[in-house]
DNA sequence: AATTATTTTGTTTATAAAACAAATAAAAAA
DNA sequence: TTTTTTATTTGTTTTATAAACAAAATAATT
């Protein structure tokens, strides 16, 4: 537990009103105060804090109503930049904010070696060489988030990467062997989660988000905060049981929900009753478009083992919002539909469920904000950034 | 958010004060400094307010060692008592402790009614006696909490209790109409894994509490909180799906876990077995003794359908404990083994599985320690009271 | 058009509350 | 008497607040 003294008090109010420039994007000094109950002169010691480490600017427009005219205050946008990389198997995302969360930077690289070392090697550089590109700025390449798709420890070591097979990897620490500095690793659908909250549900205090891909992925956020777990694995909702003595899982389980909620276990269902195979995304939504019978019934078929597994979720959590990311069910206008066909309980309550507006992005732009968040030590964090959506 | 300012320090760090205390038992002022890391004189001014508001007091006791003889400091336990009741079927339980979370009183009454008015009016008239009893302490009854077995909303309205068929009944304003301050309504379920935490697993911020009687109540805390969802429903464990288009359930769903884990399922289990019908408890427990093959089967068919739903909630939560509160769990000394040799998940992580030492007094007392931490707005609490076993 | 009044913003000054640091007093064993 | 530890006292620093004040803009009046 921590003791308050009088730097304390300073820094929660410091907090407190960095908070509300975020959610007001220009606000003076005056209404400062009033928003959050502080005196004015106790704003304007604050504000003057803040403009002297950069962080905050004054800005003067045009005003048309009685009395003086007020100086805007907002984040200065360009005192930092942060990094959110996600690694994924065949390729790596990188993603560049600026302290405002808007999106300045977006690259892809497509990966041919799986060997750890080949890519932590590749990671560093690219790193290094963003450091160099925003060195210009005050506080520079503030902060790196990486993202993995599998479980990462309290302490940031990853677990298990199924895709790659990689086990206990201590990637934070291997680059920082490599001079790379204010480093974060976490779990994707963590990052994806935190995303939603702080770019679309700002309200939201309880918030699941599932990725549906090759596997299962969620991310949870409870009473406001990401809900870890012990060691860090919560969210392994791939491996609920939902048919006993089911099909075997790689986890040694049978009936895992992962077996038939996820995107494999999809096309499984429609190779069966097309004829001819699909592979990819595309092929499905194709087929939507032209309305086809096999791929709706495979789809509801689908949806129906999906939503056993959402029907449990929310009778152990009570989410407010649910956020599902799948590029199928995205494209497949009537899912939501389907799925709240199937969540009839008299028991279950949630508010809403929904897809994902940030689609494959929300790793990397969950990955910034939570660098923005770190950076500037702030309890939580809402963003109206808006060049983050699925088609940017 | 909230604004910082002088009292709030204070408030905080008397909390922390205060929190040590409980920690320590008996203090010294010099200690305390050094435990909190706090000057000498914040302690001592701090330590005298606490004297003043009588929720401590001092004692002088046998000292060997050089220097000076401390005062040792330790809560003052008549100053307020607390009230816990626990509103079962067929029974109530009423328990009071004192600002130590030593119990004091312990008293059950049989119900022969369940119209609402009656039961309230009974409730009313006992929490009044009781107030009447404690009005010679400093804050007399300082509060009470009522445990409920159903589903408790957000603003403690009671939302549903099966066994009662209740719905929407706001118990807590009746009985403020009815002259009764100070008082709360909980599911006895969060009250019972906030007892745990509490008394025994102190430092444990992941602990799942499962109740299993006729239904399945589950508590829930999550980062050292109480997690109750969106409505304040979260929790409803019993009805996640296991077995999809299985044993209808009064949900709507079929499959539900409660239709296979609960009490009344192990009944039936064991009921298709025996020659003979079993009812209670005590039954059970008989078999048990004489090493009744019947009854290990249907004990151990019962565990593996219960286990499923463990491996599920440890894959959605990576608890740290999980407790257990179950007489026939409880009274079966292989449970535990029973019950591990099913989580058998390479993904599946937690660190302990274990039976409640605290049995069926766990809501009651978990009442009463969280009115003492509501009374001192304390941001957690642990407790070292020894009279609240499951035997006592 | 010039002047005065009103309103709002932001700063200055004095005060109060809290923690802290250092010195001092108290009490007990060595 | 000396040493050691505990607890209090005195004075300082930091922070927020309240109230007065200064600045800057519009509105109203002459």
């Amino acid at each position: 537990m921590l003791t308050g003294d009088g730097a304390y008090i300073k820094k929660i109010n410091r907090q407190y009103i960095l908070k509300v420039i975020y959610e007001e994007v220009k606000i003076s000094r005056a209404n400062l105060a009033k928003v959050t109950g502080l005196n004015k002169a106790t704003v304007s010691v604050q504000v003057n804090d803040l403009i002297n480490d950069e962080l905050i600017c004054e800005t003067r427009e045009e005003h048309n109503v009685v009395g003086r005219r007020p100086i805007l205050l907002s984040i200065n946008e360009s005192a930092a930049f942060f990094l959110g990389i996600d690694l994924d198997y065949d390729y790596i995302l990188f993603n560049i904010t600026n302290l405002k969360g808007d999106t300045v930077k977006y690259e892809k690289i497509e990966l041919n070696t799986d060997i750890y070392e080949e890519i932590a090697d590749l990671v560093a550089n690219r790193i290094k060489h963003y450091e160099q590109e925003y060195s210009w700025a005050k506080f520079g390449l503030a902060q790196t988030y990486i993202a993995v798709h599998g479980t990462v420890s309290t302490d940031e070591v990853i677990h298990f990467i199924p895709t790659y097979q990689w086990r206990d990897k201590d990637l934070k620490d291997d680059l920082i062997q490599k001079g790379i500095n204010y480093l974060h690793v976490e779990n994707n659908a963590n990052l994806a989660a935190y995303a939603e909250r702080v770019f679309h549900y700002h309200t939201s205090d309880n918030l699941i988000l599932l990725n549906l891909s090759s596997g299962i992925g969620s991310g949870i956020i409870i009473n406001g905060e990401l809900h870890r777990g012990f060691h860090g694995h919560a969210g392994e909702m791939g491996h609920m049981i939902i048919y006993p003595k089911g099909r075997p899982c790689r986890c040694g389980n049978e009936g895992c929900w992962e077996r038939y909620a996820s995107e494999p276990a999809f096309f499984d269902y429609a190779n069966r009753l097309l004829d001819h195979r699909i592979y990819t995304e595309q092929d499905v939504t194709k087929l939507i478009e032209v309305n086809n019978d096999e791929i709706i019934t495979a789809l509801n078929k689908w949806i129906a083992d999906i939503s056993i597994g959402i029907n449990n979720i929310i009778n152990l959590y009570n989410p407010e919002m649910i956020v599902l990311n799948s590029p199928i069910l995205g494209s497949y206008k009537n899912s939501l539909n389907e799925i709240n066909k199937h969540l009839t309980s008299s028991v279950s309550h949630y508010r809403d469920i929904v897809i994902s507006g940030l689609g494959a992005k929300s790793a990397v732009v969950g990955a910034c904000a939570m660098g923005i968040q770190n950076f500037l030590e702030l309890p939580d964090l809402s963003l109206n950034a808006t060049n983050n959506s699925v088609s940017a």
